[in-house]
DNA sequence: GTACTGCATGGGC
DNA sequence: CGCCCATGCAGTA
């Protein structure tokens, strides 16, 4: 596209033209009140460039307040309004995992992601946090070709996450050995049903809609890494998951994961 | 045949 | 050696 316009003797006229017009859309964009289904795809691009790149650090960010105003969905009965609604949000501790105050957030995380990423504990997707009270910190994964390929295309996750993320969220009439129906939300709020279940040889795999959500997302073996939130929804009670990808061209090899040292 | 599910296996740690 | 997990492939709708 670039090279189109340098190779082209009126390309200033066009240029000049293209600038106007950027410039005056960037100022309509400044007044504009949005969806709340565009906030939220806006918010995606953003954190997913930003992740990308390492820039993100969503927790220590200080946010306005989206400019959602018009087509906002109304709250759910009872729930606080504004961006710092569910402030109170439980965060469910691993059974294994010791709570440590004054020990800083970002430590525990370390180690357990691929790179210099923290990623916030309740996933960046305004139209979910409301939803949100009940929760796990995030894990990670390296996609494997039998998550992508087609004729498999479930999400395997290890038994470490499960156990420390997904478990101590489960209600007692919910048995991960039946599967679990779950609704998965990228990061622009779009739903994927899907369904938990460990299988009779302990393989943990998310099915149903991954495929959907790999397809939609063109996720790809090794390079792509997910990283999932499991929380509960507020109003149905319903188990959710909010999974994020990032991508490293550069990593072509699977990495090992570094054991928790315990 | 196609899409999907889930058990069994073997390599790696 | 035992455990774990990626995946091959058999079975089902």
């Amino acid at each position: 596209m670039v090279d189109q316009y340098c190779e082209d003797p009126s390309h200033e006229d066009k240029e000049m033209a293209t600038t106007t017009e950027g410039a005056n859309l960037l100022l309509y964009l400044k007044r504009k009140l949005l969806s709340a289904e565009t906030a939220g795809k806006l918010e995606y691009m953003k954190y997913k460039v930003l992740s990308q790149n390492g820039l993100y650090s969503y927790a220590r960010t200080k946010r306005k307040a989206p400019r959602i105003e018009v087509d906002e969905a109304p709250l759910p009965q009872g729930a606080i309004s504004g961006p710092s609604a569910p402030q109170e949000a439980i965060e469910v501790a691993s059974p294994r995992g010791r709570r440590l105050p004054e020990e800083p957030q970002l430590q525990v995380i370390q180690g357990l992601f691929y790179g210099k990423y923290a990623p916030p504990d309740l996933p960046p997707v305004p139209s979910l946090r409301s939803l949100i009270q009940v929760h796990s910190k995030p894990f990670e994964k390296q996609l494997t070709s039998s998550d992508v390929r087609d004729d498999q295309s479930r999400l395997s996750m290890c038994k470490e996450d499960v156990e420390n993320h997904i478990f101590p969220l489960l209600k007692d009439d919910e048995d991960p050995n039946q599967g679990i129906p779950v609704t998965t939300y990228d990061m622009g709020g779009n739903e994927y049903p899907m369904v938990f279940k460990t299988w009779v040889s302990k393989t943990h795999v998310l099915t149903g809609g991954w495929k959907s959500f790999c397809h939609d997302r063109g996720l790809v073996e090794k390079t792509d890494f997910v990283t999932v939130w499991v929380f509960r929804n507020v109003v149905n009670g319903s188990l959710c998951f909010a999974i994020n990808s990032r991508r490293f061209p550069a990593v072509s090899e699977a990495i090992k994961k570094r054991r928790r040292q315990n």
